[in-house]
DNA sequence: ATTATCATTGCAAACGGTTGCGCAAAATTT
DNA sequence: AAATTTTGCGCAACCGTTTGCAATGATAAT
């Protein structure tokens, strides 16, 4: 065997007919010949020819791959949605680069620079904790190449969405913990730029006051999901004279990592102060003590949306400027045992 | 701002230069005049000019990308090694395009004829639980990509691989429930077609002549990796007669599923039988009471040594036909408290 | 003044495909 | 049997870049 695959050029050598021929009778273009057609892909098996995307992108302009940029692929969350988006995108061929912020913005951008670069198709994204500036997004928008955004969502950049009903997650949340009696409630929330954090708020705020009991603001903060931020953050929430009684948490990891400081300061989670989370990862099933309560947030699911409608951008030949869609995916609060 | 993005050809038309002056003014060809050089590069930024990928590529036949090839992303041994890789080959720009088998064999054969049509330059790949064909492999080979496996790499299939010193990481497991006494020690292996089980298998055998005990074949299971798998065959270790005091499991999740089918079949983990297992993951460390050692596996320093060896061998024009290279990482036993 | 040398730049052919158009032969219609 | 349609294939341009080679004008050497 050679080291360079075969070309269509050598095919059409081999068989004495043209390029063009070759290339018809490869995609089964039906003003080529039956008899011809058969020899070709014959030849073509033979040769073992492997179509080279490149070549191909160059004439019809698109390379069958997407960009996915994420916070952090280790976060299960995130490997969970991306495993929805190839079980979308690989039944139509499509190739799937993916990149990690790190929740770091320089990386972010050096990320969609380099997706330009491979001219990607279409990209998904969920921004890092640090984004607050989207000129690089807007770039892509430019560019015409459709951009859907998942779970981090952009709070003020108007693009296609999707999102999980976390004001709905966050209300039950906080209505399983009022009802359990609970009035003394903190919100570890997350980074500020995200509206995930913002819905988070909304609903800790709604509920308090359904209850008729007054906002704390001592009991909101807001970290940036790192575990050094959270421990700081539940170091202040515990050194408060009214220490919180529970605790919602932004997701899993943040839950898990005060939990640690908790065990870390003689503090019993869950008995001393009870936890409640958001994402309920498969990761929770392995510990002992996890979060009481968690609201499910269908990572899968949320990748599989996301791809189904970058597709659907993608289909359109011409992305005419609809208004960016929202597509929401309910949460369902998990209590455990 | 356009559709697409701006060609050469527009940078030199606006310019009233040649194409090729343009090419070889953006490249800082030392032929172009320092003048011509400035302007041509103050118009390409001014035009947002991105250089096409794939147009290099077909002149230049490498795509600067490389594909990675692993069981599963959501696994953290996996997305770490991800990361290690990342930080190695993207300050020399290169992509990387991930593809995960979750262990079943087709879906990795389509993951290479993919990473085939995109013209990777090279791969990384952990092959699944099921692969013992490795024609998809030597496909790879035959045109002269290079590929160099790690951590599960393949038994009877010569190529560049980085792997853990599982041996002795095993010996060390081994030595230390001896050394507390155990002697009725169970291992839970991966699939015999990895080599990382036969090492392991290695390890606990020798260990266990070493002591002057016998091995129990009975005591040997080999596990397809899935928590369904884990459960059946915790069930045959414990419907023994004599049960086994001690497990060593073949990673983290192995043990942690194991455990699993322990708590709710009441048998109390690391107290009625202890749990040893490999990898030493991040996620035990949010868990109470996990495996009461780990063979440390540093999965960042494995995807890190595999990219760069990856990196050497594209450094090499002609890839010549060198011995496969084997780079060790060292294990390290992980006591918990 | 003539020639050799050098610094710049352009021409054109790749790279591996796709596709509109044209043309001949075969099949069909009148 | 002529006119028309259909069928099957090739020609050639093009996608965006790179690069060997030739061409140009300026400068230096003779």
């Amino acid at each position: 065997m050679q080291k360079h695959p075969s070309t269509i050029k050598e095919i059409a050598q081999a068989l004495n007919v043209s390029v063009s021929t070759v290339s018809r009778a490869l995609h089964n273009h039906p003003r080529i010949g039956l008899r011809t057609r058969q020899r070709v892909q014959d030849m073509a098996r033979q040769m073992h020819y492997i179509p080279n995307s490149a070549a191909q992108l160059l004439r019809k302009h698109r390379t069958l791959t997407i960009g996915v940029l994420l916070p952090f692929l280790k976060e299960e969350f995130f490997s969970l949605a991306i495993t929805g988006i190839e079980d979308v995108i690989t039944p139509k061929d499509y190739n799937v680069i993916v990149s990690q912020s790190r929740n770091c913005f320089d990386r972010e951008v050096k990320a969609i620079q380099s997706f330009l670069r491979s001219r990607v198709d279409g990209v998904i994204a969920s921004i890092s904790a640090e984004t607050t500036d989207y000129a690089h997004f807007q770039k892509l928008q430019d560019y015409g190449i459709p951009l859907v955004f998942f779970d981090r969502v952009p709070r003020d950049f108007p693009a296609h969405r999707v999102r999980s009903e976390v004001v709905a997650g966050a209300l039950a949340a906080m209505h399983y913990l009022l009802q359990r009696g609970f009035t003394e409630i903190a919100l570890l929330n997350g980074p500020t730029n995200l509206e995930v954090s913002q819905e988070r708020l909304t609903g800790y705020q709604t509920a308090i006051a359904e209850y008729k009991l007054v906002v704390q603001p001592d009991f909101i903060k807001s970290v940036d999901l790192s575990q050094a931020d959270t421990w700081a953050k539940m170091a202040e929430l515990c050194r408060l004279p009214n220490r919180p009684q529970a605790v919602v948490a932004f997701n899993d990891y943040t839950a898990l990592h005060a939990m640690q400081w908790c065990k870390q300061n003689g503090i019993v989670p869950n008995q001393d102060i009870v936890f409640v989370s958001f994402a309920n990862l498969p990761v929770t099933d392995f510990i002992d003590n996890p979060p009481v309560a968690s609201v499910e947030q269908f990572a899968y699911q949320m990748g599989e949306k996301a791809a189904e409608l970058l597709m659907a951008l993608l289909e359109k030949e011409v992305v005419l400027e609809v208004e960016p869609r929202e597509i929401m995916i309910e949460t369902r609060l998990v209590v455990r045992q």
